[in-house]
DNA sequence: TATATGTATTTTGTATACAATGTTTGACTC
DNA sequence: GAGTCAAACATTGTATACAAAATACATATA
């Protein structure tokens, strides 16, 4: 029998994914702002492709509603008005409250050490000014719980909702006020989850999703000015 | 000035639509299988269109869960298990009693009345016999309650989540001997929400969901034989 | 000036062409 | 007969071509 060597010849991805992902990060980052028009050979020709992926990105933008188009005119970068972001929220709250408590059930022993794991992790993150790092370090802290849910879908829904506000969590973390009580937020969560405490679990979960819906607030009706 | 005559030239919509819609109910129905392969030029052929739209209705189909494509394979029409119904009911749940939560703060008289009328609607659709009006009337009985709740995201994201399953409702719609239960569940809403009493309709929409988990799972296991 | 109107340009919608990869089949070897 | 290989075929990936609609712009007209 032959040796089976495995190289991971994965490098491959299709270019609509490539671009798919571009432009989400690029959406997401708020280097495409709300309202700027996605032009499939403007796209097409800065990033090097045909017109095919760029469609079939736009398609998957869409779905996803980062960009809206209107048939025959184009598309354009979804925005995100205030009432948008709220009624966001809205929906993670619930699905955040799901998911602690179904962790509280769920969580291995493992996944309580990796918790508590990526809780010091963001700890220390938040010292070293690295906002990219911190961001990171806190979306893996959750992810933990996400995991723990066992529910694919619930945990890619998840991800979703937290991306939509990607860039106002990274200006939230660029205050340094706002450090003590997140961290002091994820202790109590962690704790929680620990004691299997379901109710009092979904009460910090609660408190630390509606936190940010008044700095979210804030920012946008910041940036609104 | 010239009178504007509104004459609604809106027929139009593009190919990629009209495929991912045929696609989606086909899907939905049961009429495309899971594991059923998605050839682009098959369904070109077969829809008489070219292979452009049906890549992008597939593009569209992937984002929602609907399909799976393999780069380079090619897509399959995504199945269900019984875990990832479960998954979808979970989070269902979640979120219809966000609904009627939300629903009992917003709802208006001019709702509560058309709540009304639709659970008498869906009442008369059951004598009829006509399972294509059941559903629909069990439908419009349920968006009065999420268009209430005033969030576009919560309602796509509901309907979306209600339409993973039609197949099932339909079924589960066929025998008769269900149909009082869920009359006494809707009007049993019904008064919670006219009510406005928050906790009871949370509990009454949370067994009325669990009810579906029971005949999902009991009939996905009939299938699976 | 303000408003039509016609034309050129841009942009999207759809179809098709070509390239690259995957799959099948059947001859061939052992 | 099982396994290998290569050629033929099928299918997806990407680019391009052509059509149709939207937009921009210049001109004419009141």
């Amino acid at each position: 029998m032959t040796e089976h060597l495995e190289l991971n010849m994965d490098a491959y991805l299709p270019l609509r994914d490539v671009v798919f992902n571009t432009l989400r990060e690029a959406i997401l980052k708020g280097d495409l702002v709300a309202g700027e028009r996605l032009m499939e050979l403007q796209l097409a020709s800065k990033l090097g492709v045909s017109r095919t992926p760029i469609r079939e990105a736009i398609r998957m933008l869409e779905q996803e509603g980062l960009a809206i188009t209107i048939p025959r005119k184009g598309a354009i970068v979804a925005g995100m008005t205030e009432k948008d972001m709220q009624d966001v929220l809205q929906i993670r709250e619930a699905l955040e409250e799901l998911s602690v408590q179904v962790a509280c059930d769920k969580i291995t022993d493992g996944e309580i050490e990796q918790l508590r794991k990526n809780m010091k992790n963001f700890e220390h993150s938040l010292k070293s000014g690295d906002l990219k790092r911190m961001a990171q370090a806190d979306v893996e802290f959750h992810d933990v719980i996400y995991q723990a849910t066992d529910n694919p879908k619930l945990i890619s829904m998840l991800n979703n909702l937290r991306e939509q506000m990607y860039r106002y969590r990274v200006e939230y973390l660029k205050n340094p006020e706002n450090h003590q009580q997140l961290l002091s937020e994820h202790e109590a969560i962690y704790r929680g989850i620990l004691a299997k405490d379901k109710a009092g679990v979904t009460d910090k979960i609660r408190r630390h999703i509606s936190n940010q819906v008044d700095v979210v607030k804030h920012m946008i009706r910041e940036q609104e000015k």
